[in-house]
DNA sequence: ATCCGGCTTCACGCATCCTTAATAAAACCT
DNA sequence: AGGTTTTATTAAGGATGCGTGAAGCCGGAT
């Protein structure tokens, strides 16, 4: 049972190292030079996981981990340049399940990539032993009544609102930009919605009992958007 | 399993003394004169890390160095003379991983070798306890969750602060220069900007507990820059 | 057509954070 | 020791981002 990891990566020699460092610990390896080809290959080969790096000709990684994510929750561990812009670092952190910066030590992306394997299938087994209601602290949010309770009371949200909840709830203590939001709300973002998610946001925290002030759950990263606590 | 050390040094009793030491404490020294001859070396024998001395006929340390990136990831430890404070800042611009100064300690160096050696090759934390926390004494912090914690116990920081930290932390023991934190976290670097840098890490330093005179985490390098102690 | 709930936009106030500048304290060199 | 350079600290702007009430807009329902 060895696991396929796709690597997305144009420069040959890293891709090599990669290759020889993955098949070394026991993985079959798949490979891809550009954006667009990573894209069909993850979709025709169904791959355990993704190395994929940043800087690609075509569709880079950022835009590729979008197209992945609307398809498939496999891992995505991302490979960016030491200086690269931070923002770009830490918006991709968020969307991808892990990064790694250049130059890095290929045994380290090893330990990522097992680390990365054996996250993702825990995950999925918890989810599955557990029931289909998303709890944090007093929350309780159920997607297929389309209901969301706090202590047992009901709290009527709006679809927009409950759309929110439920991407923030589906990963505790992950922080997603208010783009990464409203992409997946409402499939397009233009750069005036920000505020609009921050509306949306306030009228969320009024609903839940949350104060923007000193909020329990619906926790503002300045400079980066929103998580809700893991408790 | 003894480790193979590179030595690039030009001055013939230094390279002598360094090969007695290292041998004694267990390791294959293999020798080179220049940088080309060092190059080659690497190229054909792959040892586990470089000590590469900045003076050097031929090919420098610079050189040498920016060479050996483009194909490797093994450690570099810079030689360099006491008086060449601006020849110690871009050695570990290009990638080195450690710098030592003339006229050094050879127990110092063997500790050195031993401490770059262990960090790149263990196999570190990533792999025990599935999470990607970065870890350094009672520091963790966890670049999805954007939190630190000391002894856990929650630390606030700003998001500069915290990109500050994350990266001193993703490579403990090596140092920053302020112009590389402040590019990687602004892009752009003026030259007044090193001011910035010094108010960032008080602040810093203020919040994890750190005492500036006699910091345990954050530590000065004067002249140089910033690193966080690999403990 | 009118109403109405929900989404969006606008404007303003507020909080936070980054930077600047000025001063103090080390560390270093001669 | 004395002067110079580098670093640390503090406080005060100034820039940026966030929160929120109110008004406008749009589409579905009455």
């Amino acid at each position: 049972m060895s696991e396929t990891i796709l690597i997305a990566e144009d420069d040959a020699d890293i891709q090599e190292i990669l290759k020889l460092y993955l098949e070394n610990a026991g993985f079959r390896v798949i490979r891809a030079a550009d954006g667009n080809q990573a894209f069909e290959k993850i979709c025709s080969e169904h791959p355990d996981l993704a190395l994929v790096d940043i800087m690609m000709p075509g569709m880079n990684g950022y835009e590729l981990t979008k197209r992945v994510r609307a398809k498939s929750n496999i891992p995505i561990i991302i490979i960016s340049a030491m200086n690269a812009d931070s923002d770009k670092i830490l918006g991709l952190d968020i969307g991808a399940d892990d990064y790694i910066t250049k130059p890095f030590n290929p045994l380290e992306v090893v330990a990522r990539v097992k680390s990365n394997l054996r996250r993702f299938y825990q995950l999925d087994n918890v989810q599955q032993n557990g029931s289909d209601l998303l709890r944090v602290g007093a929350l309780s949010l159920d997607p297929k009544k389309f209901s969301v309770t706090k202590d047992g009371a009901e709290i009527a949200l709006t679809p927009t609102e409950f759309k929110i909840l439920m991407m923030l709830m589906e990963h505790p203590g992950r922080v997603f930009t208010k783009m990464q939001i409203y992409e997946r709300i409402n499939g397009e973002y233009f750069e005036s919605d920000d505020n609009t998610m921050m509306v949306h946001i306030s009228k969320l925290r009024d609903k839940i009992g949350d104060d923007s002030k000193n909020p329990v759950y619906l926790k503002t990263i300045r400079g980066l958007g929103y998580k809700i606590e893991d408790i």
